[in-house]
DNA sequence: GCGACTGATGTCAGCGAGTGTCATCAACGT
DNA sequence: ACGTTGATGACACTCGCTGACATCAGTCGC
């Protein structure tokens, strides 16, 4: 064992999201959260850019599966299946935390500077979303629109998923999101 | 005339850009914009609500015209006709300023914070858009995804009018952006 | 074993963003 | 003249965030 409790990113993290869920974003200082997770402020800012990050850490693994998912759909599948399929990999990493994802959700929806750190992280998303499709050999502008319009899909579809019940899987109504948002440009 | 020179916010506005554009956004205090604009640091932040507010206090009257172009297009128009009358009235509000509009691009592209401030503002716009499609009987999350899709394909557009010549249209750059994002769909 | 090194953490000083509060004083209405 | 209003100044304060240096368990080479 280490001269300090191991983890203390992880126990960072639970406790941020503890104390937003509790009190909300901004009534929670970084100091408080430092002391509930049993380090100092300076630490918190070691393992986090800034008191939003926290909330994100995930993201990297997310870039990758997105990417891999695309990059993995049959060389002749057209641009629509390949970005569904990178959609429905990406749906599928929280099918099994629902609860945790709602709560998360809702520390975000109800602070705006949250709201805009999540906004940028799924512009980065779209952003290697719409490299994989080049990659595919899809040009631009395209391969940027069909990006940004698919994300903009799995974000309504996962706000459904969030809304309804846990059995529910979540690539599902991603699936159906893509399929409503070709129907807006398909049937008029 | 006043106790002080008049519109001190427009004078804080351009001191802002002015200053983000010679050194960078983070390289200026608010101090130093209060001192060019003659007035104090409090003053500051009693026109715009933070440091990133000053670049963005113009999108009031863009959702204004947003919501009524779309209002203004035939009943019997289908939502993607509505959407893009909509967006092209928008594109119309930047015709003048391709300059302008240009060096408040570069400054916020250049700076992460800004870029997300941009990106819940074009939210903000994407929801009000939503809003409209859904009083012309657009039911969600058809309005929602539509209006979504429109954003970003507004975004596309609007960056490629900005890289181009002052002469061109920008509202011609953004039917061009839809008309590409209808293929993905459309055509496969 | 012993010393050098590494790496995560603590400690402290400091800057800059943003806020609350009260004072000031021209303009305006009565 | 007199009170009111509204924009501004002045000042103290909190908090997010950073840089610099100290500390010390574990580890590696010898």
């Amino acid at each position: 064992m280490g001269r300090w409790e191991p983890d203390a990113g992880g126990r960072l993290a639970r406790a941020a999201l503890e104390l937003y869920a509790e009190r909300g974003y901004e009534q929670t200082t970084v100091a408080e959260i430092a002391q509930r997770a049993g380090v100092t402020e300076r630490t918190f800012f070691r393992h986090f850019a800034d008191k939003r990050e926290v909330l994100f850490g995930a993201s990297d693994e997310v870039y990758e599966v997105l990417a891999s998912a695309v990059g993995a759909a049959p060389p002749a599948a057209p641009p629509l299946r390949a970005l569904t399929a990178g959609l429905v990999a990406l749906a599928g990493l929280c099918a099994e935390r629902h609860e945790h994802a709602r709560q998360r959700q809702a520390v975000i929806v109800a602070n705006a500077s949250l709201r805009e750190r999540e906004l940028i992280k799924l512009a980065a998303m779209a952003s290697g979303l719409a490299d994989a499709l080049r990659r595919r050999g899809v040009a631009d502008p395209t391969a940027t629109l069909a990006a940004e319009a698919g994300i903009a899909a799995f974000r309504v579809g996962f706000e459904q998923w969030l809304a309804g019940p846990a059995e529910v899987d979540p690539a599902q109504v991603v699936r159906e999101a893509l399929d409503k948002l070709g129907g807006v440009f398909a049937g008029g």
